[in-house]
DNA sequence: CAACTTAAGTTGCGTAAACAACCATAACCA
DNA sequence: TGGTTATGGTTGTTTACGCAACTTAAGTTG
């Protein structure tokens, strides 16, 4: 490959590089910061995921935030010392942690998702409502790809 | 917002937690692994830019892998450390350190861009040139926007 | 029912991230 | 020229990630 090969695909390696996931994460970080939720990104996606459905697994978690199991027990241990949700265990399979939002962890989500929106609004402004279209379509076939 | 929303939404929000670059970024890991280059996928976007380019400063380099100066610093570390790269102290302003590729590290570019070229192949396999090229568009324009 | 396999979660280890505080050198300017 | 400000890098702290090894509980099968 040439060096001009090189330069003129950069976007492809800045995608590979996670540099716009990178910018994404950060803004969001700071969004919550700002509005008082003192939440990193990544516990931001978990609580996202028990936002819209309570009671999940571990496991399950897992596979939504595309994170691995390690990674997921460590964020639900820092979410439960934050007293943002509980582990319970399934009575019927006493291997699986039911997680379930705390109080304070139900009242987050209004600020929580309002921050998330704020920050797609920043992130995709000026883009059109087709090429945001196309975006999903391609990010979705990725995802597929990779899985 | 209603619940419906919330669901309808997901891709954004995939987006807002980096699943697609994460799943991105564990394949370049992944493929570097398999062909024997032992370096993390950070590293090679730090090795990228001195293949393309030696003796950025630290801070070049963090601008360039849209990173801090503290991770930067820390990833020279540990590629100096696997005798990858040298740090050179500048001549002319003392404060800099100019970075410049090792033997072997040099000798890693070919198998390098090889890998990451497969990882984008393998990434964006079945979509048109006409979608990526207007991912690229969104893309870049998601990074001006939050820069 | 015992032996084997699969599944859910945890722990250990090395690496990387953000943010703040810090040090050394350079540039500015009054 | 002497003091202030800006810049390049490093260090400390907390959080998070990837992988491998491990524990415990369930499911499978002979």
């Amino acid at each position: 490959m040439l060096d001009q090969d090189l330069v003129s695909q950069e976007y492809f390696y800045n995608f590979l590089t996670g540099k716009y996931s990178i910018a994404v994460m950060r803004r969001l970080q700071r969004n919550l910061k700002e509005a008082g939720l003192s939440i990193t990104s990544e516990q931001w996606s978990i609580m996202y995921n028990l936002w819209v459905e309570e009671g999940l697994t571990q496991q399950e978690l897992a596979i939504r935030t595309f994170r691995d199991k390690p990674s997921v027990t460590r964020l639900i241990n820092n979410l439960e010392r934050l007293n943002l949700v509980i582990r319970v265990n399934d009575k019927n399979d006493r291997r699986s942690n039911l997680i379930y939002l705390t109080k304070i962890g139900r009242k987050m989500k209004d600020e929580g998702m309002k921050q998330a929106n704020n920050t797609i609004e920043q992130a995709l402004g000026g883009l059109t409502d087709d090429q945001i279209a196309l975006s999903h379509t391609a990010l979705h076939r990725v995802l597929f790809n990779l899985k």
